[in-house]
DNA sequence: TGTACATCAGTGAACGCGCGTTCACTGATGTAC
DNA sequence: TGTACATCAGTGAACGCGCGTTCACTGATGTAC
């Protein structure tokens, strides 16, 4: 509920000296309110999200803490807030990077957005620990992140279906089971119209092996295995690339 | 430090009336250690790894907060305990669903091991989070956990092994970089002398796969993409499986 | 353009809470002789 | 087997802390006439 005016306000920030540039008081608001998030950001690079107060966040922004409940009714909503963003940030990055590949072959692309999802990662841990770690006990995701959470994603498949007119279905070893066509059909419909089930699900898969090499190479998990993160993450994503059977050049 | 103390104990304990019965105190002691595991372990189930708390735990047993002490120098020596125990206890349902699938088709008996490990997660979410979600700020892997939490990934490799006498090489599509030969020298050396390169990194990616499947399933992210869960899971971990070439029979 | 009133941002004190950890203590259990 | 001492488990009070949230307030900004 409270979002809803949130954004509007974010909006109204970032619509930069538009018509509806208002007067002082509601500037000030906005800009206070980005001023918040980013003592927010701070405080979670320095705590984690768990632990995450509101307390700390006004002394940060040089506030009383009962004034930061002028800009964001109850922590949790502060929260919101900044997952919201960590889920934008994360998808201006992996677009921005296919943006600038977009006349690279689509391996090449792929590959792009991947290093940039992991490398926006590693660069924001905490944020992307936000999004992708354990989620915050008792909190529960609004409407709105929906469609930032799906950016990266549809990245992907927009790289994929870049390369579809020209190419084959994806490996593929069994058939699918009917109940997953179905779950498969809905996404091409929504998102993907010319892609096929095979290519579908390694996509998916693709989507989900990314978060996994990047959950396991911050969280530690293949610590006494793997050295090279580098090149294993270009390794494992190009593997899912070439399942895909992204073009190579 | 002190879980040496407490992994000693727990040992004694679950000795189960052998000649180092002792006397009664260091039996009460034993049984306290596990009681108080497990009221944190319903904690757990409560509140989450994050705001798990010494006190809780103690009204849990119904003890006054200090008495703990005895039993765990710090909080973060309780959570210490409790993560080597989920590891173990992953562990074991994993090892236990080879066991018993010893003389099926490696593939089945590869699904079976990937489904134990799911299913346990589902019943002890919260136990599942405390390992393969956000590492809980300013706590440290003591290197007890290390063998404990290598189980499931050994125990895929050793159906990969024990497939790979009379089977060929995993799907490869491209050469793989030299400083990754070199990491999986070392995993091959430790772990499993008889798997090529390809096939060492296909299992690798296989175990980031699972622990990204899941942590997917139970964290939401494919929300509004896959219904069929149980499904889907089993055809990412069977394809997985056909990507490692296991027999189907 | 000037005034009167309404809206809003920020203050500072307070409430009630639960936390981790320490400490001096009591009483029970174990050990050495 | 019995006694004297040492070890240990559990108690209860206390310390100091930071938290989220509420509330009555002051003073500045905006709006209507």
């Amino acid at each position: 509920m409270f979002l809803t005016q949130s954004g509007a306000l974010d909006k109204m920030g970032g619509m930069a000296m538009g018509e509806a540039t208002k007067n002082a008081r509601s500037r000030a608001r906005a800009e206070l309110t980005q001023e918040i998030k980013e003592a927010g950001r701070r405080q979670l690079r320095e705590v984690g999200a768990a632990s995450l107060s509101l307390r700390a966040v006004a002394r940060d922004v040089g506030m009383v803490s009962s004034a930061v409940y002028r800009y964001f009714p109850s922590r949790d909503d502060l929260l919101t807030a900044l997952i919201l963003d960590a889920y934008d940030a994360l998808g201006d990055a992996a677009e921005t990077a296919g943006a600038a590949h977009a006349d690279h072959p689509p391996r090449e692309r792929w590959l792009a957005v991947c290093r940039a999802a992991r490398s926006w990662a590693q660069y924001h841990r905490h944020e992307y620990e936000l999004i992708f770690g354990t989620p915050v006990p008792g909190y529960r995701a609004p409407q709105d992140t929906i469609r930032a959470a799906a950016r990266v994603p549809v990245e992907l498949l927009r790289i994929v279906r870049s390369d579809r007119a020209v190419h084959g279905d994806a490996t593929a070893h069994a058939p699918i089971p009917a109940p997953i066509v179905v779950d498969l059909a809905r996404l091409r419909e929504q998102v993907a119209p010319e892609l096929d089930d095979s290519t579908l699900a390694r996509a998916v898969m693709a989507w989900t092996m990314l978060i996994g090499a990047i959950s396991f190479e911050l969280f530690g998990h293949l610590n006494n295995v793997i050295t090279d993160y580098d090149m294993w993450f270009d390794y494992v994503m190009g593997s899912c690339a070439d399942d895909l059977h992204l073009r190579r050049r």
